[in-house]
DNA sequence: GTGAAAGCGCTAACAC
DNA sequence: GTGTTAGCGCTTTCAC
């Protein structure tokens, strides 16, 4: 049997209302709850549908009601950093509870990979779109270019455009790293980042920069090394950093990524530095690493909030959210220098 | 200006083919290259598309082609926990090189959430469904039920149905680690396992208990658990397990929740049992932790891959792939009874 | 090479 | 309370 064979084609609502004996539009009627039909009818109706396994085809309805469909698209990085699964997972849920379905996409952290998927989405007539954006740019989103579909930015803040947007803490939080730090005494304190050209990097390098100056640390930035975009790339980088004939007595590392980069590196060593990571991870308990932690997921459902409070019709200026970020001590952060 | 404006609703194509001065058929023509359009008309649509900023109506095609969209739907537990979303983003990655888009919900790891969520997905047309099942009969599923749409397993054979699957290899995974323990001179072993109704938890018990008793270990399962579901009661359950008379001097967890779990009670213990757990997790090598790992993202992938195949007119019985797993030592599971 | 007409499956508007 | 007609935006047939 061949998969495109028609006898397996779902049944329309035209043959449901021909076996119930009614018109088409009775038929639909009967199975949207409207008024206006008789009991009796409503049950035959329904009795046919259930008899010949009737669907709603979604398409139909959609295209019908004004060719918008039921479904929100996410682009983002890869869903198999927990970052982005976290993000996922709150915006999902939030969105179910609307009777709305998240799809997925991941930009390979490529900027022109996420502008095809800002098309590929539009095709498909998605309500409303989240972006956790890889950089660059987004003047394209431009309101009356994307026919009015909502758009929210996760994470970093659109650039060349006003939209509604969730932030993270991210100054605030790269501050609190920075002080606890240097009220353990530390004063030659490395910074490891992640690419310069976010603005959520960029924050979280500005909040650590501003507490250094404030201190009276001025040349911090001897330890300062960004654009680490990779786990390999961060241990060989750390290791570096480590060998130096003044090696810094601590380490900041911007990411969940670059974390684990530096713990992989740091269990090898007999002493090692003191550690505070951005992004708090599974296990960071456990392994004792001080981080300045914050609810991604918390981050998903709020921009999914947003986003239906646009789809139902609110307007007004955009609106910001700002997610806290703050330090959980567990141990790394505490080593003396 | 409302968020309904009808001044921002995208261009059609007929208004594309009215700015140019053709046929709708032409404009049609013309936008997905097909033959027999003169270069210059061709051009001049392009040039009308380009100014309205027209983009093509995903749901209008689709429903005119057949009733049938560009989504594959994935069903699964929360895209928070690391295995499902590593799952989604294999499949997504695949599904994106065939244009396909993949939309994922949350079954709450609940039967009955589940096939509600099937239904949507039904209503929506998608493509094919990829679902990790939370249990129960999946009879409702029948082919032709569902309109001939494709159905991949995940991680958990169908039951009451014969369909693609694929599964990771739980019962040789769980004899390797059984195995090791064994040969490192183990005999008290405890297993601590999850909701026992869920057929890879069973194949994760069975492997582990088949091992035990071809070793001669009749009464093993003195330290057996299972149904524990949650991190809090893993943790509860496996300190209960180390302050009985004869504690347990092994620890096999099977999944990356109790793995977890038992690892924060390990933390605290100044003599810890070996611990072997199945799933690999991020951090395994940096806490020590010896793992029955397997590729997640390669089991998303896999299915996402037979899923094509079937959208793409493959026929035939149902396929099988099955996704090895195998023991990494890395401490933790090498310590001495 | 191009166009007119029909129709995918549904809902909205307006009869009866 | 029920039915008829039209049409969402597109592709398919068939004519020119």
């Amino acid at each position: 049997m061949p998969a495109d064979d028609p006898a397996v084609r779902l049944p329309t609502l035209s043959q449901v209302a021909a076996l119930a004996g009614v018109s088409l539009k009775t038929a639909s009627r009967a199975l949207n709850s409207e008024p206006n039909v008789a009991e009796e009818t409503g049950q035959r109706v329904r009795a046919a549908a259930e008899q010949l396994g009737y669907r709603l085809n979604g398409l139909a309805r959609e295209l019908r009601r004004g060719g918008t469909s039921a479904m929100v698209g996410l682009i983002s990085g890869d869903l198999a950093n927990p970052f982005y699964s976290a993000v996922a997972s709150g915006a999902e849920r939030e969105l179910r509870r609307h009777g709305l379905l998240l799809v997925t996409a991941n930009n390979d952290e490529n900027v022109s990979q996420e502008r095809n998927l800002v098309d590929v989405f539009l095709e498909r007539r998605v309500r409303a779109l989240l972006i956790v954006p890889s950089g660059g740019g987004q003047e394209y989103l431009a309101r009356d270019d994307i026919g009015g579909v909502p758009v929210v930015f996760l994470d970093r803040p659109p650039q060349g455009l006003a939209a509604d947007s969730v932030l993270i803490d991210n100054e605030g939080g790269a501050r609190a790293a920075a002080e606890h730090l240097l009220a353990g005494g530390h004063r030659r304190i490395a910074l490891v980042a992640d690419l310069a050209r976010t603005a959520s990097q960029r924050a979280r390098i500005d909040g650590f920069a501003a507490a250094m100056r404030r201190a009276g640390n001025p040349d911090w930035d001897r330890y300062l090394r960004t654009d680490i975009h990779d786990a390999a790339t961060a241990e060989r980088t750390i290791s570096a950093l480590l060998d130096l004939d003044e090696p810094p007595t601590a380490i900041f590392t911007t990411n969940n990524r670059l974390t684990t980069g530096a713990l992989r590196i740091l269990a090898r060593r007999s002493r090692p530095p003191a550690l505070v990571g951005f992004d708090d991870f599974e296990l960071a308990d456990v392994v004792g690493t001080t981080v300045v932690a914050h609810d991604m997921v918390a981050l998903g459902r709020e921009a999914a909030r947003l986003a239906f409070a646009r789809i139902s019709g609110h307007s007004g200026p955009p609106e910001t959210v700002v997610i806290p970020a703050s330090l959980i001590p567990r141990g790394s952060g505490e080593i003396a220098p």
